[in-house]
DNA sequence: TAGTGTCT
DNA sequence: CCGG
């Protein structure tokens, strides 16, 4: 992979100080920087082990009720990743298509997104509506997902957010139509990474997965989560 | 057109 | 049947 890497450059900051800490009154918040790839924003290391660790097994919840599934594309091609949800709706691709679906494959209901993942998107999107859907991504050591835009949404106002757990992914952001030059950037377990205003539209896509780089799942590979409002 | 794919 |  010769892609170039993305320059770190802090460009902001937000308080850090959600799920249960000591930070009513301020005293424990730490300043979180972030960097921009593109209008993307990535934050690195926004997941201590331990939130990371407890957001597993909230996971692992989900894809009890909602096993997870290999989707295959309109043409028939299996995904080599494989998927689950929660949220009130749930990433559905097969022959039929691409589209946002009330309930799992099985006819059950998705599972509520769990309050460790939506906390996640409340410290990092707190303007925003609340998250409907949370697709879980499980990607094996030979797992990809090739360049596309999530325009399946109907408020792209709304940003979309992403987890990373597990074994480190090289990320790809390229431009709003197909083509043209791209930036590649390492995510690492516990980053957290959002598109959103200018961004929202831009091609993304993971090429390669490193097995073995984290420990904190039992199998190598990566789990990720996109957080998003859908209607 | 496909393409959340596959290939050089 | 493309280009990254």
């Amino acid at each position: 992979m010769r892609a170039g890497r993305a320059v770190p450059r802090i460009t902001g900051y937000i308080r850090r100080g959600f799920w249960g800490r000591k930070d009513v009154k301020g005293t424990n918040l730490t300043e979180l920087p972030w960097r921009d790839v593109r209008g993307v924003r990535v934050f690195d290391g926004f997941l201590t082990s331990a939130q990371q660790a407890d957001m597993v097994t909230d996971v692992r919840a989900i894809v009890r009720a909602a096993p997870l599934i290999q989707p295959v594309t309109p043409r028939g091609q299996p995904l080599s990743v494989r998927m689950t949800s929660a949220g009130s709706h749930g990433w559905i691709t097969d022959r039929q298509g691409y589209r946002y679906a009330p309930a799992h494959p099985s006819g059950a209901a998705w599972p509520p997104i769990p309050e460790s993942i939506r906390a996640v998107w409340a410290a990092v999107a707190p303007q925003a509506r609340a998250p409907e859907s949370c697709l879980v991504n499980w990607y094996g050591p030979a797992a990809r997902m090739g360049m596309h835009v999530d325009r399946d949404e109907a408020d792209p106002s709304q940003p979309v957010i992403s987890i990373s757990l597990g074994d480190d992914a090289l990320f790809r952001i390229g431009n709003a139509a197909r083509g043209g030059t791209t930036e590649s950037l390492w995510l690492r377990s516990g980053d957290v990474l959002m598109l959103s205003g200018t961004a929202r539209l831009l091609h993304h896509g993971v090429d390669r997965i490193a097995p073995g780089t984290s420990t904190l799942l039992d199998a190598p590979g990566r789990i990720n989560l996109t957080l998003r409002v859908v209607t």
